[in-house]
DNA sequence: TAGAATAGACTGACCAGTCGGTTTACTTGA
DNA sequence: TCAAGTAAACCGACTGGTCAGTCTATTCTA
């Protein structure tokens, strides 16, 4: 699977093929197909192991954080210690996009995760603004708006600026979010 | 030209042929090739033509608009009338970005665009901040959120909401950004 | 009648997926 | 203790199909 992810990232989904990640693997083209029934499912795989990384990541992050701003930059930090542990995942992450628009399995985890992040960045929005700590700002739209700005700070890196470490990017855009919703 | 745009946008770039795209346009494969010399030209002119549509459509745009946050409300409207103009054109366009980031010259294009809009919209942010219009923020950070906004929004919108018009999500982009940035 | 435009059969490369056979590691029972 | 058995893991040649791009012949059109 890591082999897998080297690839993609590489040459992206369609221009890796098995024989170049059974290379990357050091294995056969008939070995790669034992534990993997397709091309397919084999990226399938990854895609679920990165969902469920990060869902993981995100639970243990709660902990400890109290304030609205915080558990913010708690839940941002765990995107970076996901793009850290894995940089190649985030070009594999965008091909997935790509993909699961035409793909309704994709789509319907992505959307899944989407939701519950949503609620989730909602929940914080809703205790900041309780505290006083963010503007007062219609939550369920504040929280697509961080959600876009993530994707779309990660997707204009790889364009932009594929100098940038995602750690930096993502640094900017803790700081950026926290100036437009104090108060 | 305008076959290609439906054919990449219903199948993606690789698994629209050259077959389907001549079918769909009602030619050929060989009148395809005398058009256009490579598939890859072919993409290419396509995004030349949207990029061009784009900056045109940016242009004009600005006549009549007084306040800052004016501008950056017609600056979002010319984006819902390319959405609106070319609705597939969105899925291509992230098709596109996909493949810009194994494609040097897709890229420089792209980077040459996103240098454009961020001094335009930076521009924008500094006299909202002058006029006392917007809050005291960094000027390039907020540029490059915006943007990072609006290409995240659309592309959620593709994974979560393909029934939304791009319309609907601008409207709450151009909104949101209102409320986030002003005094 | 030249050359712009079209037609569609054809080629060659590539690649997902298959298949028959081999190796490795582990169990079993005499 | 070890030979036989077995299943997980591996190997790579092969197949069938697809598709970008080519080529030659034909039809408009000015």
């Amino acid at each position: 699977m890591l082999a897998a992810i080297t690839c993609f990232a590489e040459k992206g989904y369609y221009e890796a093929s098995m024989d170049d990640i059974a290379a990357e693997a050091n294995l056969s083209k008939g070995s790669l197909y034992w534990h993997f029934k397709s091309k397919r499912e084999l990226f399938q795989s990854l895609v679920e192991r990165w969902l469920q990384e990060f869902t993981d990541s995100l639970g243990t992050a709660l902990d400890g954080a109290a304030t609205a701003s915080e558990k913010l930059r708690t839940m941002i930090e765990a995107v970076k210690r996901n793009a850290a542990a894995q940089p190649e995942l985030a070009r594999a992450q965008l091909e997935f996009y790509a993909l699961a628009v035409r793909d309704e399995e994709f789509k319907a985890w992505l959307h899944e995760n989407y939701l519950a992040d949503s609620r989730f960045l909602e929940s914080i929005l809703r205790q900041g603004i309780e505290d006083g700590e963010f503007r007062e700002v219609p939550v369920d739209s504040a929280a697509r708006m961080i959600m876009a700005y993530l994707d779309g700070a990660l997707l204009h890196r790889e364009i932009n600026d594929p100098e940038a470490t995602a750690s930096t990017v993502l640094d900017e855009v803790a700081d950026t979010l926290e100036a437009l919703l104090k108060v």
